[in-house]
DNA sequence: AGGCGCGTTGCGCATCTTGCAACAGTCATT
DNA sequence: AATGACTGTTGCAAGATGCGCAACGCGCCT
């Protein structure tokens, strides 16, 4: 809606891909040098932006900063944090915390597991959206147009023989979890990895997050992980009271 | 330099606060209220910020993304992970990766350590840079009118009783970090924990990143870290000469 | 030396942004 | 139920602001 702006923002997923020099960012932008000079230079006083020793640019270290305020700033993080730690504490394995937003599900806290053995992930990366448990959680959960559109408008990709095919199947486990109010991955990201995960509710019934608990095959075969599940509820359960003020947690 | 950039780019660290309505927005950049909507779009459509169900803004998904995709294309970052996870497995404690860019330091990586006892300290999180051994090494390479300056404009916040305590001091530290080659942090920033940390240096010599290990008291004892110093100062060389092109590391 | 490539600057024109004023919802109060 | 206050939203005209051009400076390679 604002040119200037608009211009300006775009620069940054592009960098995001790797750093870019002048004329490459005007280019892309498909403006003038000076133009994109100007906007470079006022994404770098506000520290977006980095410009190494080659001359090129770089995604800057406030962005790092900024992404870090706003992940601190989420109240259910907050408040679901020490209960994340405790079911770890209980299990051993991964937990992880996440959240639905704008097309897109990313963890927002995560708990390693005390397993050698350990599953990758970042806390701020995007989920596969697909496949993961906690994604089923979230996306169920969503108002049924907006869940249709939202499914029609997926990729599907095959990461192991289990991963969610289509549209179709994918609004069908929806469905199911929706009903059963938890979600499970087999398998369907990482061949030997699975999770259990139960959802988040606030005060209105709402999903405002959902949690899960991970572990490879090697560890804990996926039955033996499914007799975590109630434990796993237990504990989005207490999440869910204290974050919709039912239960005053301990004062701070 | 772009009036229009900038004003909006000043909405991004004011979100970062917590979330915020349009008329607290419009009221903190001091521009009429129709102006901070369309800059609030614009950021929207570009999912750097987010409306929550109550209409207010908050800092959205994408810059979570973006944060991440940037710190993965570090070079750095890439050659020095699975050095330092093996450093993790030789001596169980947590390691850390740091870079400085523009006036701060932070972790760019991190493998937790083994024991129980965790330090706290999270990804993208800017460093406590005058007291953290990385922070040290980092700024000790800087040109000296540079360092200078710096260390003249930082806080120098008493965190522990050992804690850098002002300018000179810290100075007088650099200087003695230069010499020798590697730096430590013992109980300045949590009573309790020590770290020791090495350089690594890029094909000029110059310091583009510090590596550390770091261990609580009541696992280690200070004088016990120390003598892991060896070990971290060669695997802080393996990562400078694989950085800097001497040592091929195994295709990818 | 010469030429090329890149980043940088000043400037005039046109565009895009701005603030206003009026409108449309929503909620609380009377 | 009607009133008022509040917040977010839209269309518009005035002009400040960002735009591309062209020229310059600089380092690098031939």
């Amino acid at each position: 809606m604002s040119q200037t702006v608009d211009r300006a923002l775009s620069i940054l997923p592009l960098l995001a891909e790797g750093p870019a020099d002048l004329g490459q960012v005007a280019d892309r932008l498909g403006v003038h040098k000076s133009t994109a000079l100007r906007l470079l230079r006022t994404l770098h006083e506000h520290g977006l932006v980095y410009r190494q020793s080659d001359q090129r640019y770089r995604l800057g270290a406030r962005l790092f900063a900024l992404a870090q305020e706003a992940m601190e700033n989420l109240d259910v993080r907050e408040i679901a944090h020490a209960h994340l730690v405790r079911l770890n504490e209980q299990c051993g394995h991964t937990v992880h915390l996440a959240v639905y937003e704008e097309n897109e599900v990313l963890y927002i806290d995560k708990v390693e597991s005390r397993y050698p053995v350990r599953m990758y992930s970042r806390i701020g990366k995007p989920v596969a959206i697909t496949v993961a448990a906690v994604a089923k959680l979230l996306l169920a959960d969503l108002p049924e147009h907006e869940r249709r559109a939202l499914a029609e408008k997926l990729d599907y990709p095959m990461y192991t023989p289990r991963s969610t095919p289509h549209a179709a199947a994918f609004l069908q486990e929806l469905a199911a979890v929706r009903e059963q109010g938890w979600a499970t991955d087999l398998g369907g990201h990482e061949e030997s990895i699975n999770c259990v995960a139960a959802p988040i509710r606030g005060a209105d019934g709402r999903v405002v997050a959902a949690m899960s608990v991970s572990a490879p095959n090697v560890v804990v075969t996926a039955d033996e992980l499914l007799t975590l599940l109630p434990l796993v509820r237990r504990t989005a359960d207490a999440i869910s009271g204290e974050y919709s003020g039912r239960t005053p947690a301990e004062p701070t």
